[in-house]
DNA sequence: ATTATCTATAGATCTATAGATAATGC
DNA sequence: ATTATCTATAGATCTATAGATAATGC
């Protein structure tokens, strides 16, 4: 409520505080764009979303924003990222430390789907937008087409023969991206992270002995990695 | 080539052959601006399809459109029904005559997939575009929801006990429209929708055994439905 | 001098409606 | 008379740029 303790001394113009004061977030105002960003592309569409929305929910003025960003696809493409690189960046960790296959794959998907949790505002649906075909977005597509491509050595070096890892990872990866809708409908509880992950190890072919073992030594797994990096 | 046989007289003020001829489709006018619609909201999303896109696609102006649809929503929304109307009418069927649960979810993943692939352009991957959450899309919804029930019932049937009902069926709906992705990417052979019916069975937590009778089982359910609702 | 904002606006859309017009059919 | 198109346009956007301005910091 006491808006004068610790007001930081900003440089620059201030904001025209149209009616509303507009929080006082303090954040960076980078930050406060993409959490506003984030929140609409979310709610609208990405295309449905107009800079001035975006601008006025941050409380500042449309033009404002190009100081910050470049347009509205930087905004997206940072997003994005956010919601594959944290995964991304266990990948190797995850298979080097991994005594069998199907305990990675089972670490992979705990830690994929920790990350498409914690990322703000459920980012993880903006996948789906079309816009993210566009060259622009070239370099999420070669992170996510990483992701998948490690999904599909563990699927592969997981199943006993079964149809191609090709489609395996491809059927992992669909699998994981479930929690986007139902973290939107509202749904997942704490074992959402778990159930998927025997999910995957199910759909792989393994046979329900070898899936619990490989779930014990998963967690184990995670829980080594990095304590911070799962939780919620 | 020869365009002067068999050129049905065509009531209403002729259409204005801006340079092209523009194929003389012979489609009702209806089904030929659905076709146009569905290759561009694929090809560049919903939103970044204008009218007079689909209009110039067609060979008429942009304004003659909404003599035919009230608008791009009412467009959409047919096109969306034709990819869950022919699955949602073979499911009573299917229920009732499967010996077991898993021979019907079987046989539901089955038709499922084909009725995607079958759709024109692959309009399966318009249901992630966000409009499709606006009231106007309300009876497509629904339509998918019911599936979705048809899923979990079978699901919950199938499977020995594991987690939620609720879960297995949203695994189950998630697998099938993989072939969504899959399709774009041009890579689905013949065998998909085996390959993702015996991944339903297998994430649902069916022994290997039991699966396997239940694809022979499903099979033949399929082609006793009706031979003609599984072609490409 | 530098920074972060503001105001104003150009230029390019896009959707949907009003009303005219060119066919066929009776 | 009916049908299916056309032309023209109102009204409402939306993105990105140019240039001004109000702070801090040196």
């Amino acid at each position: 409520m006491s808006s004068d303790d610790a007001a930081p001394p900003r440089v620059g113009r201030p904001r025209a505080t149209r009616g509303i004061v507009a929080a006082q977030s303090g954040r960076e105002p980078r930050a406060e764009i993409l959490d506003a960003a984030a929140a609409l592309f979310t709610q609208l569409g990405y295309a449905g979303t107009s800079t001035r929305a975006i601008a006025e929910r941050v409380g500042i003025r449309q033009a404002s924003l190009y100081y910050h960003f470049a347009g509205k696809d930087e905004m997206l493409l940072e997003l994005l990222e956010i919601s594959v690189r944290p995964t991304l960046d266990l990948v190797t960790a995850i298979e080097s430390r991994a005594p069998r296959p199907e305990v990675a794959l089972h670490a992979l998907v705990t830690v994929d789907v920790a990350t498409l949790l914690r990322a703000p505002h459920n980012i993880g649906s903006l996948y789906a937008a079309h816009e993210v075909q566009q060259p622009a977005f070239d370099s999420f597509r070669r992170d996510r087409a990483e992701l998948l491509a490690a999904y599909t050595r563990l699927a592969g070096a997981s199943s006993p023969q079964r149809p191609a890892p090709q489609l395996l990872g491809a059927l992992c990866l669909q699998v994981v991206e479930l929690v986007i809708p139902l973290r939107r409908d509202g749904t997942p509880g704490p074992a959402v992270a778990d159930d998927l992950a025997a999910a995957c190890l199910r759909v792989v072919g393994l046979p329900a002995a070898v899936v619990d073992a490989a779930v014990a030594d998963g967690h184990a797994l995670v829980a080594a990695l990095s304590p911070v990096t799962t939780r919620s």
